[in-house]
DNA sequence: ACTCTGTATTGACAATCGTCGATGTAATCG
DNA sequence: CGATTACATCGACGATTGTCAATACAGAGT
């Protein structure tokens, strides 16, 4: 009877961090308010989230909490108003965190 | 008293594909799965992974069907083994799952 | 002071996830 | 055939997640 292969070496390093950011990341809503802060250059006041989503007010300042928790993004509060922004490098972040799995592959 | 901003316009674009492929590697033995198929150019025994990896066998194979099942990876019975690897097109495809959220930012 | 408005937090709920033991399936060997 | 090995599936369990109603907090206006 053949070995099964020629054993391979399994790669054993800590995913823990890049899984940590790609799980903040993983979900329709959060996706489509880091995508707003991308694509608007100003500030975005949490009641454009909950006007334009269908979610009620305290799930959008959850999946907010989530994206402040992992760097994602920052707020400040002026007045009665708290205005959501990108955090700096936070796309960077992403792709590394995805090219910390496929080393120079994907972005050939 | 003032508005509370410019009136921002809401990304609405659908991202449960993304999020959906997001998840699936939202995980750090899937992580770790990934990197190592796509650091070894030949095929993976599943048995490497079993070995390799502080978790169960029955667990091993659950974190393999979710890689599958996102069409991450490709699996082939050779004998009592199974080989996976990499799916074609599975960095670029999470690349894009990044960059649909994030235009041109990132890859500058 | 009190009220109103915008946001955050709490607490509860169903649903999903990660894990494992037990069992099933598929292929090999004798 | 039966026994053994490798992997998949099933069923159950605790842990986490997404959601919302209720409540708390903060600031502006009266």
């Amino acid at each position: 009877m053949q070995r099964c292969c020629p054993s391979t070496t399994i790669v054993r390093r800590d995913f823990d961090a890049a899984a940590g950011l790609l799980k903040a990341v993983a979900d329709p809503y959060r996706l489509a308010m880091l995508a707003t802060l991308a694509a608007s250059d100003h500030e975005v006041c949490v009641c454009d989230f909950t006007e334009a989503l269908p979610l009620n007010q305290p799930t959008v300042s959850h999946h907010l909490r989530i994206l402040r928790e992992a760097d994602l993004v920052t707020c400040e509060r002026r007045g009665t108003w708290v205005y959501y922004q990108l955090a700096a490098g936070a796309p960077e972040r992403l792709a590394a965190a995805v090219s910390a799995v496929f080393p120079q592959k994907a972005y050939a």
